[in-house]
RNA sequence: GCCGGGGUGGAGAAAUUGGCAGACUCAUCAGCCUUAGGAGCUGAUGCCCGCAAGGGCGUGCAGGUUCAAGUCCUGUCCCCGGCACCA
């Protein structure tokens, strides 16, 4: 008899599967097609570990099944090899990453192959390979195109030890994911993709998930953070003062000049509305010195233009020799070429203006424009605000061109004011000051004008250049400072309140600003306390009888209950007034705590971001003929820490012709990041070798969704996130065929080491996959593996559990080497005599439904003890040759190699993956008769053996005949009996 | 703080979903076999009392529902993961 060599039978399946294309996926085949996909690997220097074994392990188990189960199986594997690990591997060895990592990928794929994995090579890739990223950088550009890749200047989060740039996403904890170093901000050029704009189809895609688990789903949401509430204005209290300027053939008593004039009555506001002279037939020399000459300026002074107005209102502030606080333009323009025709003042202006001057002399510029407006074009206001700066309104007047009676959105604009979110508009009556982000714009420009100047701006420039940690560690306390001398009007109360900036508000959610109210959130409680600010409570809780004013002031309630002190809505419920108030103060909106994905980095091992950077013609995508961009091959590659990438320092690369007008223009330098590659690579699977396209919508439709996606928890809201928008965004440019890129999400637990620690080298417990393979073989390694625990659930590794899986083994090969106990024998009678004892065929229809079932539900761990339990029911029993057969044919997708050798000591020439799946006989998987636990008032007293399926009336005999519970059951009286077929009886007395 | 997941022998874990708690495996102990064993085979192994027959306790803790609770309900403690001043 044969020994069992491990050694040597695992390399001979591993050559035969491949020799014979075993798994390869064929495209289009008539079967049903399965998708199972793995997270493929970054070829690190340290190979692969235990870490990977899991899912590669999960996913190999259970595509050999589904081949049987008659699917067209593609089991696809590749390379994620641009990043970090393998740049940083490559810095600390010296070698260029090109070199390492090829070298790394040669390594774990002979660790994958020594592991027995089913996958299709056929299908490879390798995000490195320029074949490849040609095609990552083309999805690259068609984000570009559809205006969801941008570029923009911001505080970003950097890692010191990395020296790049990290999305949100790879903070964790405030630490870099890769090196676990504290996270710097600083202010870089970067590019971002707007993964904002798929906040909601993000967040409403879950739903379509079934399959997925609701942990995952549930972590994706909170990430994308989705909160309904209310924007609203509190008017700065600044004692402006205003001139208002009326337009062609206008008067200061037309359209909404009185209702205007009317509202800065009401704010206690001063102002100028001079008649213009000649409003039919203007000249500017006559209306700009006529205004010069009739109205008052100074510091405080906001000059408002209407039309015309604006022209003379420009016009002026080329000529005053001071500084007001303001200009406010309302459908303005700076070219008299109009649409329908020329108007009379085409030749009485001059349309050259000297715009830095006009700049200069306004404190801030605010232009208004109506897309609705065919007099004057938008394009007019959006030229005026190229040149001019300052911000830009885009708002349709209730009458084209603001000639209502009444425009809103012209007072909005003219009345300085800060815009906050909150979603309790229910407490806006108890709103005492309001905060503003260090980062809000407001903030720098306020701050060199009040009183405390000093203090305002040493306290922005502090908390800017806080790391995120130290500004939102826990138990910190608040701190903050006043803008002295600025408030604004509580739109509610028309009280005036103060303006604090303080770091507990964030920049980048909302508004940067909120309203405070300290009596009803605890964050602002806590902030009034410290700085004495005003606490007013205007939510009483129910318990209190309706307006009951118990509400404390020396705590905060965050419940929901009754207004009180709240003007007409007192006596309200919260819930109700929440979208009443939202309406009569400002209006719904909805923000997202996910941010825009950060997506460039400044280093050298990545795709290069395909964009050409032209003096003249600005940000010009490099055409698609030209991709891919290749990565240059240089010598030093280091990452330089100053924010640029290694990449611009190669002359002959950076500098190129720009594609538009052939001038002399440079390349972005900055790379892609690590989670580019893997965005997209399942379609490519699908169609790996094309030269035209990703992937052809013809194979995609054949083979995606994927059904199966085996990955780990930490992608969650990682890779998971991006490659669901990638996909999402392609779908919708009708280059994806599903919508979702994933049916069925299956993550994995942990493998901690022996310890029940994290394996790591630094603790010294990790245990190598590698050492199993080479002393108990990869069907041991396997199979222990899966027993460890639930594939969901954290297990440890334990030093010697797997002996016990190699013992298991040892047994199988000689119960079915050994002659004669199952009739394998040179004596050809031998073979038929022998046949299926009883038990034995009920052992094996058992385990066949077992296995099926655990194989459909992922419950791998108990699959191998049922293994276990039926070798230990059947090694005494007589079993037949077609038995062991179906017994090795279930163990293949566990144990591939040795079912492969036995089977073929058996005498078959097939591969076992070539079987049909058994299945199995419904009335033999019970055994013939059953053990039935008697129990009284509960507590089990005896047991009786009946047969399978006996009746009540049968088992109640047989158990009341039972010595003991006779005479326990003497001169009670039996008041119930309760009967559970097969299981149980129970007398209660 | 908020949101998830989880607490079962010395260890990893099972438990047909309310029906004999601890299957299967490791470790440990005893015996057999062996020149030897980190090999193989047989058996024992939740805890407590007891020579024994037998009895009591037992799924983080405290209650509850039920003939019956690891499983359902209420409260509470601990561990792991995610988010974290998101208004």
């Amino acid at each position: 008899m044969q020994k069992y060599n491990h050694k040597k039978i695992e390399a001979k399946w591993q050559k035969y599967w491949q020799a014979k294309k075993t798994f390869l996926a064929k495209d289009f085949s008539k079967k049903p097609k399965k998708y199972v996909l793995v997270e493929f690997p970054y070829p690190s220097g340290e190979g692969l570990h235990m870490g990977h074994l899991r899912p590669y392990v999960a996913a190999d188990v259970y595509s050999r099944f589904n081949r049987m189960k008659g699917n067209e199986v593609i089991f696809p594997m590749g390379w994620d090899a641009f990043g970090l690990p393998a740049e940083n591997f490559a810095i600390k060895k010296g070698v260029h990453p090109s070199v390492s990592t090829k070298k790394n990928v040669a390594n774990a794929k002979r660790q994958i192959q020594s592991w027995g994995l089913s996958f299709d090579w056929s299908r490879e890739v390798n995000t490195t390979d320029p074949n490849y990223y040609k095609w990552t950088q083309w999805i690259f550009l068609q984000f570009y195109k559809a205006g969801l890749a941008y570029e923009a200047t911001g505080l970003i989060n950097w890692c010191p030890k990395d020296k790049t740039g990290l999305a949100n996403e790879e903070v964790i904890d405030g630490k870099c994911e890769r090196c676990g170093s504290v996270v710097e901000k600083k202010e870089l050029r970067q590019w971002y993709l707007k993964i904002t704009a798929y906040a909601e189809k993000l967040l409403q895609g879950l739903k379509n998930l079934p399959q997925w688990p609701e942990p995952v789903k549930l972590q994706q949401e909170n990430w994308i953070g989705k909160s309904v509430g209310a924007e609203i204005d509190f008017e700065l209290a600044k004692k402006s003062n205003y001139v208002l300027l009326h337009g062609f053939k206008g008067t200061p008593d037309g359209v909404f000049f009185p209702w205007l004039k009317g509202e800065l009555e009401k704010r206690g506001l001063k102002y100028q509305a001079p008649q213009m002279p000649n409003p039919e037939n203007p000249t500017e020399e006559e209306q700009v010195s006529f205004v010069l000459q009739s109205c008052k300026f100074d510091e405080n002074t906001i000059l408002f233009g209407h039309s015309l107005g604006c022209v003379v209102a420009m016009k002026v502030l080329e000529k005053l020799d001071k500084k007001i606080g303001g200009l406010v333009l309302a459908g303005g323009f700076s070219s008299p070429q109009f649409k329908d025709k020329t108007r009379p003042f085409h030749n009485t202006f001059n349309w050259e203006f000297n715009y830095e001057k006009i700049k200069n002399s306004a404190g801030f510029v605010k232009i208004l424009s109506d897309p609705n407006d065919f007099a004057v074009r938008i394009e007019q206001g959006k030229n005026l605000h190229k040149n001019l700066g300052g911000e830009f309104f885009e708002a349709p007047g209730v009458e084209p061109h603001f000639t209502h009676s009444e425009e809103p959105s012209i007072l909005r604009i003219l009345i300085p004011s800060i815009k906050v979110f909150t979603t309790r508009p229910d407490t806006i009556f108890g709103a005492t000051y309001l905060v503003l982000a260090p980062e809000h714009p407001l903030a720098g420009v306020v701050a060199p004008h009040v009183s405390n100047s000093a203090d305002v701006l040493k306290y922005i420039e502090q908390a800017k250049s806080k790391p995120e940690m130290e500004r939102s560690a826990e138990g910190k306390e608040k701190t903050g400072v006043e803008l002295k001398g600025v408030s604004v009007i509580n739109p509610a109360t028309k009280e005036k309140i103060p303006v604090w900036i303080a770091d507990y508000v964030i920049g980048g959610y909302g508004t940067g600003a909120i309203m405070a109210v300290p009596a009803h959130d605890e964050r602002d409680f806590e902030f009034a306390k410290k700085y004495n600010l005003p606490i007013v409570p205007v939510v009483s809780p129910f318990m209190g009888s309706l307006g009951d004013k118990t509400a404390d002031k020396s705590a905060n309630y965050t419940g929901p209950g009754v207004l009180v002190d709240s003007g007409k809505f007192t006596g309200m419920k919260t819930s109700e007034a929440i979208p009443k108030m939202a309406a009569a103060f400002g209006k719904l909106t909805t923000n997202y705590k996910l941010r825009d994905w950060v997506f460039s980095r400044q280093r050298y091992w990545g795709e290069p971001i395909p964009i050409i950077h032209c003096p003249k013609c600005g940000i010009v995508p490099v055409p698609e003929k030209d991709l891919p961009v290749k990565l240059p091959s240089v010598k030093n590659y280091h990452p330089t820490g100053t924010g640029e990438s290694p990449l611009a320092v190669i002359d002959k690369w950076v500098n190129v012709k720009c594609p538009v007008c052939k001038s002399p223009a440079k390349r972005e330098t900055n790379t892609m990041p690590q989670w580019a590659g893997s965005s997209w690579y399942w379609l490519r699977y699908a169609d790996p070798s094309s030269k035209k396209e990703f992937a052809s919508i013809k194979k995609q439709k054949y083979w995606t969704p994927v059904d199966v996606y085996f990955g780990g928890m930490e992608h969650t809201t990682l890779h998971l996130l991006y490659s669901r928008f990638w996909n999402l965004f392609l779908h919708d440019q009708g280059l994806v065929s599903s919508r979702e890129p994933y049916t069925m999400r299956k993550p994995h637990g942990l493998i901690l080491g022996p310890d029940g620690e994290k394996m790591s080298k630094s603790r010294g417990n990790v245990v190598n996959p590698d050492t199993i393979v080479k002393s108990h073989g990869a069907d041991t390694l396997r199979m222990y593996e899966l027993f460890l625990g639930p594939h969901e659930a954290t297990v440890s590794w334990n030093e010697l559990g797997h002996v016990g899986v190699k013992r298991f083994l040892d047994r199988v090969w000689l119960w079915v080497c050994s002659v004669p106990i199952h009739g394998r024998s040179k004596d050809a009678d031998k073979s038929a005599r022998y046949t299926d004892s009883d038990k034995a065929r009920r052992s094996l229809n058992k385990l066949t439904k077992k296995i099926s079932e655990d194989l459909e539900n992922f419950r791998f761990n108990t699959s191998i003890s049922a293994f276990m339990e039926f070798y230990n029911e059947v090694k005494e029993e007589t079993v037949s040759l077609a038995s062991v057969k179906i017994f090795l044919t279930l163990l293949y997708p566990f144990a591939p190699h040795i079912s492969e050798e036995l089977n073929n000591i058996l005498g078959s020439k097939k591969s076992l993956q070539l079987e049909v799946w058994p299945t199995y006989d419904p009335k033999m998987v019970v055994d013939a008769s059953v053990e039935i636990v008697v129990q009284i008032n509960g507590k089990v007293k005896g047991k009786v053996s009946v047969a399978t399926n006996s009746n009540q009336q049968t088992v109640e005999q047989d158990s009341r005949n039972l010595t003991a519970v006779k005479n326990l059951l003497l001169g009670q009286t039996v008041k119930r009996v309760i009967f559970v077929q097969n299981r149980l009886i129970n007398f209660v007395v």
